[in-house]
DNA sequence: CTGTTAGCGCCTTCAA
DNA sequence: TTGAAGGCGCTAACAG
């Protein structure tokens, strides 16, 4: 059916091994002459090289396989984007493939994605667990985490300064003097939630502040979530007056929350509800302007995060290949040197426009 | 390095051929007690089939490709989400990659897909041209449209009702009394913006309304676009009382420029300025009970435009698979029937918690 | 039901 | 600088 190399060989007048030669960049050497009849002919019988063979030949791909907990999501796919532009730069191809916020099915795919031979993975976990991952980086498959960590394990990371950036959204609210604070929302097995709650107590004990018990009980992180958790500070006899969301989508439930309990009923209800919390969290969006309680957010770079984790995977991938060259060098020569995580900071943003005038 | 399917056979004291019979579930007829054996060693050895090699031989991935114009885009990665969930249940990867908005991208994605044998590919187009598709469709490999068609093409489409859904849209504003009503955004090269701009301007004409001319000009379908439309159309001596906006984007753009008009300070600037406009929009999301000039949205079936568009595509690749199983069949065999287009109904939302009431 | 055999298309020593 | 030849791991005839 399709055209092969042979088919280039036999109308440039060559062998198939000097096609292959001329038609692969970093190749041996080639008469220039040679080169140029080989890609004209290439060109003209509009030939395309069999990826499958040629995979199975050199054991690569030229492929990052990105694991996401879902792909609806503005921040992971931001990230996405990120990476992308950097593989793209590179000759790589960029394949998503979403875990469904489920570590069993992030095993699944990792395990699917590696025999077809990913070059490497950037993956964000979906929970706590690593040993899946283990077991790839034990085959010595290149593997760099984003936005979330492992703990237990030791792998390279890029994640954002959530302990800093937390720790800042409630200074601020702190500043504007707000005491009575809660945290809402977050999972224990996520990292970056742990990290933002431990920025929250840090500035609350600088300023000598001590939360409510019941304000401090991590509760999920999703948009069901926030609303919950709302709900249940609406109940309190004396809530509080500020918040921070451990993320954009307990954020959006937490404000849907609150419309619904200001009776959504011509704006003015904001200034007649007898509760008018102000809120600070985690992300930025184009959305977020209109949120009505949002006072603060925390924008993270994830363009320039997925960027960093794009560089730092094909910088893996080629040290391992250059490994692998010599062949002195044993399984064991395997890279141990200390997973490196790269922190990036994150912007504290004032929303004044909307949600920030009304408290 | 790896195991290979030798090693499983010396293991299972069988011949490679047997293992392979053993381990392809639609294969030949093997013992029973030999299957058994064979991925008990399988297991027990731990291998994984190469998947190029496999692919080399059988000519097929397992692999359906989606492009999209942008990963950042809640819409679109619902539709991935429900694509991905109808391949997941037939054995099928997801393969996402993006076109950045630039038809010379997704071409370029395209046939690097196809090299990498993609067995087909769903695409959201770009752009107006349809050459390289045509161009892949013409090499016999399955493809659908989805969310938008290509005009002078032919091809497997599902898409919305978008006339309908802008039609409903348009009467739903006449009804509440609206007459001075304006179209915002739109890119005449994308069909579901055209599409959308004849069901508006169907309604308008049931009702024997006639709109300003500076009304009806597209203007693009990003959120500076229809943050530039509105500051035009603030601008007016006598602006319209209503708009429809032609997606998420352009809207989110209009909402922001209408805060900014209002002066951001406090929400009373909803009663206090002069201008206060109600929007209809397509595309519901988590964010547009948020926004404050929203009265209407029309809410696409995002997941169910996936899966149906997955199920179209894994039925072509079946049904190409078949017909190249009888050698009698001729290239010219291939599937000619008329391009089957598929409109999904939208549900028209009434947001009257938030901005529906301040009018 | 199972083994033998012959490639799929490409890259890569080894010689020339 | 180029050609010849072998094999990557797997499947699909064809025999047995």
């Amino acid at each position: 059916m399709s055209l092969t190399i042979r088919d280039v060989a036999r109308a440039a007048g060559v062998s198939t091994a000097t096609v292959s030669r001329a038609l692969v960049p970093g190749a041996s050497p080639v008469a220039e002459e040679t080169r140029a009849r080989v890609h004209s002919e290439a060109e003209r019988l509009g030939y395309r090289a069999n990826h499958a063979a040629r995979s199975l030949k050199t054991r690569s791909t030229k492929t990052v396989a990105v694991i996401a907990p879902e792909l609806a999501n503005d921040f992971f796919m931001a990230l996405a984007e990120g990476i992308a532009c950097e593989l793209d730069a590179q000759g790589y191809t960029l394949l998503l493939a979403t875990s469904e916020n489920s570590q069993e099915e992030e095993k699944k795919r990792l395990f699917t994605l590696a025999d077809r031979m990913a070059d490497g993975f950037i993956v964000i976990p979906a929970g706590a667990g690593g040993e899946h991952l283990e077991s790839l980086a034990g085959r010595g498959i290149p593997l760099v985490l984003i936005d979330r960590l492992v703990e237990g394990t030791n792998f390279d990371a890029v994640v954002s300064d959530n302990e800093g950036g937390a720790c800042a959204l409630t200074r601020a609210l702190l500043a504007d003097g707000f005491r009575r604070i809660a945290f809402v929302g977050g999972d224990s097995a996520i990292s970056a939630a742990r990290e933002r709650f431990s920025g929250y107590l840090r500035a609350l004990e600088e300023e000598g502040v001590r939360p409510e018990p019941d304000w401090t009980l991590f509760g999920g992180m999703g948009v069901d979530d926030g609303y919950r958790r709302m709900g249940a500070l609406l109940a309190e006899k004396n809530p509080p007056e500020a918040l921070v969301a451990v993320n954009l989508l307990v954020h959006l439930g937490m404000e849907r929350r609150l419309l619904e309990y200001h009776g959504g009923g011509g704006e003015a209800r904001f200034r007649r509800g007898p509760y008018v919390p102000v809120i600070a969290g985690f992300d930025e969006s184009r959305y977020t302007p209109f949120l009505p309680a949002c006072r603060y957010t925390a924008a993270q770079d994830a363009l320039g995060m997925g960027k960093e984790a794009g560089r730092r995977i094909l910088e893996k991938i080629r040290r391992r290949r250059e490994r692998e060259k010599v062949p002195g060098s044993a399984h064991n020569t395997e890279e141990r040197a200390a997973g490196c995580v790269i922190r990036m900071p994150v912007a504290i943003i004032h929303h004044q426009s909307f949600g920030g005038n009304y408290g």
